[in-house]
DNA sequence: CTGCTGACTGGTA
DNA sequence: GTACCAGCCAGCA
């Protein structure tokens, strides 16, 4: 078989969901972030892919493709929308600004502004 | 193991 | 601003 890197994908989609799940309401990530933190960085589109089937444990709502993008949603983007709006994020049009709203997994300090 | 698909991304026109 | 192309990756037949 195709030598699978032991450790290495384990289930990359359980990786992923396992991530998507510890993001906080009123933050979002984009697929690449979450790809990143899953361990393969250039694997958006499959993130996008396990989203698709992800479950209602999974805030899907709250990945978000880049540039703020909504991407896309199960039926309706405008859901995703007004999903975002009630967790508290000032959306720009069709766009979220990132750098608001951007999850980090390891804030040394955000800012603090 | 081969081939196709897709809630992606970045660049070019 | 929108539209199209090429690249990358996991999951499934």
């Amino acid at each position: 078989m195709k030598k699978r890197r032991p450790g290495a994908t384990t289930t990359f989609r359980a990786r992923v969901l396992a991530i998507v799940r510890r993001i906080p309401a009123g933050r979002v990530a984009t697929y690449g972030d979450i790809a990143e933190l899953a361990g393969q960085p250039r694997a958006a589109r499959a993130v996008g892919n396990i989203m698709r089937e992800c479950d209602e444990g999974v805030p899907a709502h709250r990945v978000i493709a880049a540039g703020g993008r909504l991407g896309g949603y199960g039926g309706s983007e405008h859901l995703k929308r007004a999903l975002l709006v009630a967790e508290g994020i000032a959306m720009r049009g069709s766009r979220v600004p990132l750098e608001q709203y951007r999850w980090r997994a390891k804030p040394t300090n955000r800012g603090v502004r």
